[in-house]
Order: C-alpha cells, then sequence, then structure tokens
RNA sequence: CGGAGCGUAGCUUAGCUUGGUAGAGCGCUUGGUUUGGGACCAAGAGGUCGCCGGUUCAAAUCCGGCCGCUCCGACCA
C-alpha cells in the first residue's frame, strides 16, 4: 500500500481523551478513531492487524475442530426470553442495546450468542450421532458498558470470537473444553503474549469450569493471584486463599461494648481496642435482589461480592446505603454488627471469622464496638462459607507458598456451560436407546479487538508502537528519501514491486516529506522492518535495513534485505 | 446509577473571574530557500466559540435547560 494513499494521519500531539500508552500510541499512529464513547473506527492499519489476529485465531479455532459461520447481530427478544436473559441484560444489568423496531417488535443489537447458537443447533441435533459440534464466528458485539475505558480495551462496539461446543455426555465436553484450552494458549503463543491462564468465576451461567486468558500489563483491568511455588493462579473473583492462624485465648471474656469514637478502619481500631488485627470482624450489609444479607469477613479482609452473589444465588447484590444502614443497625456507617440485626436479616461469614474467641464486631450503635464476643454464647452460629477476598500476601489454597498479586488484561474466557440454554431452549438429541438428554455446551470467547490493545500495551517504547511481525500491519516500511530525484523515484517504485513479488506486506511511504518526519511516523506505526532507499543508498547499489526493536540501521543488496525481512516475519525462504 | 470536570479551527489550547463581535502553536495552501531524524522565510485559507433559550445596547464570557465527551466512586462497616 503506498502511504499516500493511507487513511489515518498520525498525530503529532497526544490526544486529550488517550488515557493509557496504547490508546495513545493507536489514536496518534492513526489506527483508530473515536466515533461516540466507547466506539471507534477501525482505520486501515489497525482493520490489517485486526485481520492477522482473526486468521491465526480462525486456524487454531479449525485445526480444534471449530466450524466457522456468522450469526446475525440483531436479535429477537423472544430468543433472550426463552433462557429468562433479557430482563437479566436489560433491566438488571443495562448492558445490552434493546429497541423496537417498526413494526413495535423489540429487539437488541447482540452482546453474546448463546441463544441463536443453541438455537440453531437444537434444529440442527437430532442423535448422538449428531455429536459433537463445534461452532465458532468472528463478528462485531455490542454491550453497553458502564465505563467504557482505555480505547479497544473496553469498548461498547468490540470484535469478538466466540465459539460454541455442543457434546452429548460431560467426557465429551472435557474433550471440546480441553481442545479449546490448548487452542487459547497456542494463539497466545503465537500472538507473543506474556500471559497466564487463570481459574476464573463462572458465575450464575453456572457449569463446571471456567479459565481466563489473562496479557499481563499494569494497567490491566483485573487482578489475578499466583501461587510462587505450584501453578495455582486464579482471578481475584475466584481466587482462594488461606490465612495465618492465631492461638486463642483460652477462657471466653465477658462481652463488652467499648465507646470508641470514629474509629473507622480496622487499623485504628485495632490499636484503639489493642487488639490484633485478625480478631476484628468487618460485617458488609448487602441488598440481594430483595433480601438483606450481612456478611461477616475477619478485619484484615474484604468481602468477595462474586462469592457471596454464588452462595446466595442472588442476581443482583449491592451494598445498602447509609440511611438504610441506620434504618437497621440503629447506628451510622462503621458499625455494624451481626448481634442484634433485625431477624429479616441474612447473616452469613467466611470461615476465618470462624474459631476466633473473643473477637470484636460493631456494636449497632454508633461509636460502640463489641469485644470479646463469642459464637454459640452472644450469638447463633451463623451459615459459614469462603467470602474472602484472597490478596497478595494470603496463602495458597494448594501448597504452602504464598500467592502474588498480578494485574491482567482479559483477552480469553472460557466455560463449561452444561446444560443451561440447551435445557432452556429444548436443544437435546436422543441416545442410543432413543431416549433424550439435554445437549451438554461449553462457550469460548477472545476479544480480538481487545487483543490488538493488548499487544500495543505489551509491545511499544518511547516512539510508537512496537509490532510484532505475525500481528503488525504490514511486514515492512519500505521509505523512500529524495522522490523529488526522479531517478530515486523510478527505482523506488521498482523496489517496492519487487518486495510485493517476494511475497512481502509494504507500506511504502511515497510521500514528498522530510526525512525526520518520515521516520518519525515509522517508528510511531511500528512496523517490523524498516527498509529506507536514498539517493545515497541507490549509489552504493544498496539499501538501508534496520529493525524497529533495534537501535542500528545496516546497509546492505535488496537481496539481503529481502532474505532477513522473511526471516524476521517468519517467512519461509525462497 | 451517584459525584466532578470539560466542550473555542483537523489536533493541543489561550481568552471566561471583571460582557465590547476570537488569539497562539502544530497541521493545511501558495511561493522561495533547504533536503537522512518533524528546517527556515514570506504570504494565505480555515471558527454558527456543542445546541436551544434568557439577561443585556452588546454574550465565547453571566443565567437556565438540553446534548456530547472525560474522570472519579461501588473495602467503607
Amino acid at each position: 500500500m503506498k502511504q499516500s494513499r493511507l487513511i489515518g494521519r498520525t498525530l503529532r500531539e497526544v490526544p486529550k481523551d488517550a488515557q493509557t500508552a496504547a490508546h495513545a500510541l493507536m489514536l496518534r499512529a492513526g489506527f483508530i478513531q473515536q466515533l461516540s464513547a466507547g466506539v471507534y473506527i477501525y482505520l486501515p492499519l489497525l482493520h490489517r492487524t485486526l485481520h492477522k489476529i482473526s486468521q491465526i485465531i480462525r486456524e487454531e479455532m479449525n485445526a480444534a475442530g471449530g466450524v466457522e459461520l456468522l450469526m446475525p447481530a440483531l436479535q429477537p427478544r423472544e430468543l433472550w426470553e426463552e433462557t429468562k436473559r433479557w430482563e437479566r441484560y436489560t433491566a438488571v444489568d443495562g448492558i445490552m442495546f434493546a429497541f423496537k423496531d417498526r413494526r413495535g417488535a423489540t429487539a437488541c443489537l447482540g452482546p453474546t450468542h448463546e441463544e441463536v447458537i443453541t438455537d440453531i443447533l437444537r434444529r440442527e441435533i437430532k442423535s448422538y450421532k449428531d455429536l459433537p459440534r463445534c461452532a465458532y464466528q468472528i463478528q462485531t458485539k455490542f454491550r453497553d458498558e458502564i465505563r467504557p475505558r482505555f480505547g479497544l480495551m473496553r469498548a461498547r462496539e468490540f470484535i469478538m470470537k466466540d465459539a460454541y461446543s455442543f457434546d452429548a455426555d460431560e467426557a465429551g465436553l472435557d474433550a471440546s473444553y480441553e481442545a479449546m484450552r490448548q487452542a487459547y494458549h497456542r494463539i497466545c503463543q503465537r500472538l507473543g503474549f506474556q500471559y497466564r491462564a487463570v481459574e476464573a468465576d463462572s458465575g450464575a451461567i453456572g457449569g463446571s469450569g471456567s479459565q481466563e486468558f489473562m496479557v499481563l500489563a499494569d494497567t490491566g483491568e483485573d487482578t489475578i493471584l499466583f501461587c510462587d511455588q505450584c501453578d495455582y493462579a486464579a482471578n481475584q473473583e475466584k481466587a482462594q486463599s488461606k490465612l495465618a492462624e492465631f492461638p486463642q485465648d483460652a477462657e471466653l471474656q465477658p462481652m463488652q461494648a467499648v465507646l470508641g469514637e470514629g474509629l473507622i478502619g480496622v487499623d485504628k481500631l485495632a490499636k484503639f481496642l489493642n487488639i490484633p488485627v485478625w480478631k476484628t470482624t468487618k460485617t458488609m450489609l448487602y441488598e440481594a435482589d430483595d433480601q438483606l444479607v450481612a456478611v461477616m469477613v475477619r478485619g484484615d479482609c474484604g468481602v468477595n461480592e462474586v462469592k457471596v452473589t454464588n452462595h446466595l444465588g442472588c442476581k443482583a447484590l449491592r451494598l445498602i446505603n447509609a440511611e438504610k444502614i441506620k434504618e437497621l443497625t440503629g447506628a451510622e456507617v462503621g458499625y455494624a454488627g451481626p448481634i442484634g440485626l433485625p431477624p429479616s436479616v441474612r447473616l452469613i461469614a467466611d470461615h476465618y471469622v470462624k474459631g476466633r474467641v473473643n473477637f470484636e464486631c460493631g456494636a449497632n450503635q454508633t461509636n460502640y464496638h463489641n469485644i470479646n464476643v463469642n459464637f454459640g454464647r452472644d450469638l447463633p452460629e451463623p451459615e459459614f462459607g469462603d467470602f474472602k477476598l484472597a490478596k497478595d500476601g494470603h496463602g495458597c489454597p494448594r501448597c504452602a507458598g504464598r500467592l502474588k498479586a498480578a494485574r491482567g488484561i482479559e483477552v480469553g474466557h472460557i466455560f463449561k456451560l452444561g446444560t443451561k440454554y440447551s435445557e432452556a431452549m429444548n436443544c437435546s438429541y436422543v441416545d442410543t436407546e432413543g431416549k433424550p438428554h439435554p445437549v451438554i455446551m461449553g462457550c469460548y470467547g477472545i476479544g480480538v479487538s481487545r487483543m490488538a490493545a493488548a499487544c500495543v500495551e505489551q509491545s511499544h517504547d518511547d516512539k510508537g508502537i512496537v509490532w510484532q511481525p505475525q500481528v503488525a500491519p504490514f511486514h515492512l516500511h519500505l521509505v523512500a528519501l529524495n522522490l523529488e530525484d526522479a531517478v530515486v523515484a523510478q527505482q523506488a517504485e521498482q523496489i517496492y514491486q519487487r518486495l510485493q513479488q517476494e511475497g512481502l506486506d509494504v507500506l511504502f511511504d511515497d510521500r514528498p516529506l522530510r526525512a525526520g518526519e518520515k521516520f518519525g511516523d515509522a517508528d510511531l506505526i511500528g512496523l517490523p522492518v524498516r527498509l529506507t532507499i536514498s539517493k545515497r543508498t541507490l549509489e552504493q547499489g544498496k539499501v538501508e535495513f534496520k529493525l524497529r526493536r533495534e537501535p542500528k540501521a545496516e546497509v546492505i543488496t535488496l537481496d539481503e534485505a529481502v532474505a532477513k525481512t522473511r526471516s524476521v516475519c517468519g517467512l519461509a525462504g525462497r
């Protein structure tokens, strides 16, 4: 492609909306433009990269037994009513773009495609002989995110690869899931990511297994935890952890309410009461759908709302507001405790709240804290479960190691779905005895446009993007100087043709600009190889070859440059 | 959803407090000198100051409404 024909000019200054390095670089280098909040134009350079990423994904999906199709983005409400997800996605979470068409029928722009694919397959599958099946598509998805962020990282319209597997039994699902898991690893490896696969929460979607593929980056929106000794790794929503346990008092002390004004925060509180922080207790009040719930965790921990949501089986869980807290506890925020709550409040507690003798908790009275509280004597034992948020420094749940925290960009997520959709939508098959069974499903997503952003996030310097050859929009940047010289211009054109004949993707900077501007743009765009030709190099019968990731250039023959470029870009030699 | 901020030329912005009909840098056009890391000189083009309404002799500026965009919050019990 001739750069004089390219759409998407480079910008010298950083657009003010850019929040991360990758976002700023994509805007400045002419890869994206914002059309509205969380909606981006994919300019030609990015379009080519998206195509290359998609192609790698296709190859791995096909190798894993997937077949590609393309489903409508526009979906009817009725399908979503079948799985009871319409209300959740519109009214509860509000994540779906929904509207009425001219006939008054309600439709939506698909945020995901479980309903549509299940509809297709329930007409396709009759017998166990029709299984397994795995379908995938690469398509634009729409999600009305609460807060679009970081350019392509969290957009409201984005490109996703979604795959769905259909099996007759659990063993089949396991095999399908495993094939996808391996394909995902290969995709991440081929894209050159520094990444980790982590255990993830499968949430209300249900199912028995789920993993996320996280590209490691400080700007990542998710926190992951991994063991420094074994291979345990999980996202924070899912992560379990062990806490240090402490020797307990031999005797129960009398419970007592202590006045301690304005002690917000467990560290201050523990210091004031002269007790260790682990003896303090946080009691958080939530509204779970229309039920009130109090969650107790040890004072040095936070509540993992995902774990609580799963335990309660509720749709929405949110902290209640200050007024309501006062109404329920009779105290200002900060003094809630388990004793004396109205019976309408369901009390649950983290495992590590248990087993403590003479612990502290809020007294449900402003400025008062109960000390020397004990289950059994002062209050009945609540329901126990794993409700705490795992953190850096906690113990590994599998071994004696410690958990470390890191930030990650979720580029892929694989799920065992089970029969949630197949049962709701009656997608079944008959076995060898003619008995019907619901099909067992899995679903597997990759954020294609997010992967492009992750590539830039992981590979850039102060001058611009440093593309990995396999996803770069072009293999090489042919930068021609001295184009006012007719001989140079003609030879540049010939070299451009020759490089293309060699099977290389070439961006030919044929613009009549000064060297500095051209080199600046080349660094910004970040193609793996830069070939410079000028009066000077052509007089020597050579070209200047430079790798984007290396500081130095060398002057070599065109043949050598072609061979080196092919090698750098992983193309077979000729 | 709650809170905050912003909206002036393609981009980055000054001007707004204290009303008097808009200025800069980059980019763009033309001419000239330059020509391997964003050069210089000269002359230009380009703005309904987000939209609607109000106050006023007069509004980018003050007031109200709307729209758009951005940021922050959802460990505090």
